[in-house]
DNA sequence: TCGAACCTAAACAGCA
DNA sequence: CTGCTGTTTAGGTTCG
């Protein structure tokens, strides 16, 4: 997606900026001087124009660099459409180690880079031979042009015989210069594809893109502009010297430049002297920071590197390039004893010349292609919230749980049903998302309430087990008025269970709910009689006449077996969770969750082996552990921690026996209260699927 | 499409 | 009579 967009972006921009035509423009203006200079200096030598062709093909090519170099400070319309947060290139040219290479690699993947790498150098490689077939059919037409005058003066028929000859060995030279020119580029990763090449060596990216090989490639930057310092110098000795100098790993993956035209469609046949002059205006502009400054964004306007580089940079005390006694100049790492020395170092090593332009467009490169990573994830973000209702506007706290966003209502499934058993993702037990959140001062608005429900089961089947997340967002629930992300059932159940006594009058319920919730301490009249049904519905929760009045109590196993674990909806979790009882590699709070997850799990009917009485106990004790334990453990620490663990599901099936019938059943066993059960008629719902041999199979 | 689970609303009864 | 508690029914949504 990032691949796809970033090649688009360069391709509007070339096509936008006469990228693609840039060159050939160019090449076609080299070859009318190259005509002009062959009709009226009829006496130029071969020498002397392969010489000239080389300065051009040189220069061609540093202006072409040049000029992709630009079009990234330049972004087209194109460019801004797409990606609003994008940052001007301009602004971090001036200080290249506000990314660093390690930053890169976090951001970028490696797929992406390497797709997007591949891209640009394909179409560098395209551009490239396009222009050195047009330096071939220039020299093609000089020659025609050369035997055509050769052909009126017959008188000087040999001599030009000769020079002819000299100048075709000149060209196949210069043929074979080109190839090897191509050939070097495409070694140093510069120009890594032909385009019609599909297969591609893949590469570790990431290893490719590790700190050092970065500066690798810096200092590979530097070779090829030295390579071409040579070709400028040596002419046709260039060959060897390059290919020897840049002897690189193929396997390394360099940042690739890509053809962004001059912004003004310039043509770039300068003299050197006046393509300085350029760069120099170019650069300097940066440096000054006169049009840098609009382009800052949030996160770079105001740093100090940022004020320091505004200012002068030569002169502050810190100096963004230099850092722990070395200079930061990508590929650099010299070392300077004080900023005088590191001044010095880089006036005399990063002056503005070819190297520290090219190394300086790379880091643009680098730059730009972070900014449009930037740009996408922000994007997603963007849309993410969008999706969630929660625009950066709203005052909806960030760690709500999906569902819960969108409507307001209860979750459907909740933690009752796969209840603090099924393990979530570590988004609320171990990732801490609740900075994001925006805390007390969220009060929803009047759609939370107005909205018709909206439960998602699936959130919360595998989300948060209730205890985890009540712990830790106990104070968020409190104060904002979020409806939670549980159903009712879960809530009473973890009301209940977190009591002392492990039974709640129905007040006390209700205090409970209004306590831990600010949702709750409206409309009480439906939520109540919502409470009431759940509890009056469910058989897990049993009514036992005491002597202060009616307690309702939790029939643990009733709880679980209430809801069979379907874990149809994501099998690998559920094996990921088996298998991580292991606890191997998982951070506590992942481990904390899964423990409770597999514990829960182990007491989930389906899962307890089939034989009555030892599955009882088990159930009793795997239960217990995960009650007791686990619940007290998670939950905001208002549990009262004296509670012996048989003291679960021992009112099962009390419902509407007397108190002191519940007082004696206490140390009775389950299959006793069971069969005391079966005993009444009256109670239906005890009656479809109770029967122990039933509950264990 | 169907069933399960859940939520909401409401009717009703018993009791203090 | 009122309010609380508890039960039951009905209708709706969501999801597998």
């Amino acid at each position: 997606m990032m691949v796809e967009s970033a090649t688009e972006t360069i391709r509007t921009t070339s096509s936008n900026q006469n990228g693609v035509s840039s060159l050939s423009s160019q090449s076609e203006g080299g070859g009318r001087e190259g005509g002009s200079n062959g009709d009226t200096n009829g006496e130029i030598s071969p020498v002397d124009l392969l010489h000239l062709q080389q300065q051009q093909a040189l220069q061609a090519a540093r202006q072409f660099l040049l000029q992709q170099a630009t079009g990234l400070s330049s972004p087209s319309s194109n460019e801004v459409k797409q990606s609003p947060v994008q940052v001007p290139v301009s602004m971090a040219m001036m200080t290249p180690q506000m990314i660093t290479p390690q930053q890169m690699q976090q951001i970028l993947s490696p797929p992406q880079l390497q797709a997007l790498l591949q891209q640009q150098q394909a179409l560098m490689l395209q551009q490239l031979q396009e222009y050195y077939k047009k330096q071939q059919e220039q020299l093609h037409l000089q020659l025609l042009s050369q035997q055509q005058q050769a052909g009126k003066q017959a008188k000087e028929q040999q001599q030009l015989g000769s020079k002819q000859l000299a100048f075709q060995q000149q060209l196949i030279q210069m043929q074979q210069l080109q190839q090897q020119h191509i050939l070097n580029l495409q070694r140093q990763g510069l120009v890594g594809l032909q385009p019609g090449q599909g297969a591609v060596p893949i590469q570790s990216l990431q290893q490719a893109m590790c700190p050092t090989d970065l500066q690798q490639l810096w200092k590979d930057v530097a070779s090829v502009q030295s390579a071409e310092e040579a070709i400028k110098h040596e002419g046709l000795d260039l060959s060897t010297n390059s290919s020897n100098s840049t002897s690189y790993s193929a396997s390394k993956v360099s940042p690739q430049i890509p053809h962004h035209p001059l912004p003004n469609g310039q043509n770039s046949v300068h003299t050197p002297k006046r393509d300085r002059a350029r760069l120099f205006e170019w650069i300097s502009s940066f440096t000054k920071g006169e049009s840098s400054d609009e382009h800052l964004t949030p996160y770079s306007k105001g740093t100090p590197l940022q004020s320091t580089h505004s200012t002068h940079e030569e002169h502050t005390a810190s100096h963004p390039l230099y850092g722990h006694g070395e200079c930061k100049w990508p590929g650099c790492e010299a070392l300077c004893e004080d900023m005088g020395q590191f001044i010095k170092h880089l006036n005399s090593e990063h002056a503005l010349d070819d190297r520290s332009t090219a190394q300086c467009r790379v880091q643009m490169q680098v730059v730009q292609q972070l900014e449009i990573q930037l740009a996408k994830e922000s994007e997603r973000l963007q849309a993410m919230m969008t999706h969630l209702h929660m625009r950066p506007s709203e005052p909806k706290p960030f760690n709500q749980p999906l569902n819960l966003a969108s409507s307001g209502s209860l979750l459907k499934r909740d933690s009752e049903g796969f209840p603090e058993g099924l393990p979530h993702p570590p988004t609320s037990a171990a990732t801490p998302i609740t900075p994001l959140r925006q805390g007390p001062s969220v009060i929803s608005s009047s759609s939370l309430h107005g909205v018709g429900p909206i439960r998602r089961r699936n959130s919360d089947k595998f989300c948060t087990p209730i205890a985890s997340e009540l712990a830790q967002n106990c104070e968020f629930y409190k104060n904002a008025d979020v409806r939670p992300p549980f159903t009712y059932a879960s809530l009473i159940r973890h009301a209940i269970l977190e009591s002392p006594d492990r039974q709640l009058t129905l007040n006390e319920i209700y205090n409970w709910f209004t306590r831990m919730f600010a949702y709750f301490r409206r409309n009480t009249a439906t939520w109540k009689n919502a409470v009431r049904h759940n509890l009056s519905l469910h058989k897990c929760f049993v009514r036992v006449e005491n002597v202060k009045g009616a307690v309702w109590t939790v029939d643990e196993v009733e709880y679980q077996k209430r809801r069979p674990p379907k874990m149809t909806g994501s099998p690998t979790l559920v094996k990921n969770m088996i298998s991580g009882l292991g606890f191997g590699s998982l951070n506590a709070s992942y481990q904390a969750a899964l423990a409770e997850s597999s514990l829960s799990l182990l007491n989930s009917p389906t899962l307890v082996n089939n034989s009555t009485g030892a599955s009882l106990n088990m159930l009793h004790v795997g239960h217990d552990d995960v009650s007791s334990t686990v619940e007290q453990v998670n939950s905001n620490g208002s549990c009262s921690p004296g509670l012996s663990p048989q003291q679960y599901g021992h009112h099962v099936h009390v419902k509407e026996e007397p108190a002191e019938m519940e007082e004696d059943s206490r140390p009775v066993s389950l299959i006793a209260s069971v069969t005391q059960n079966l005993s009444m008629p009256g109670d239906e719902r005890d009656m479809d699927e109770e029967l122990p041999t039933e509950e264990l199979e």
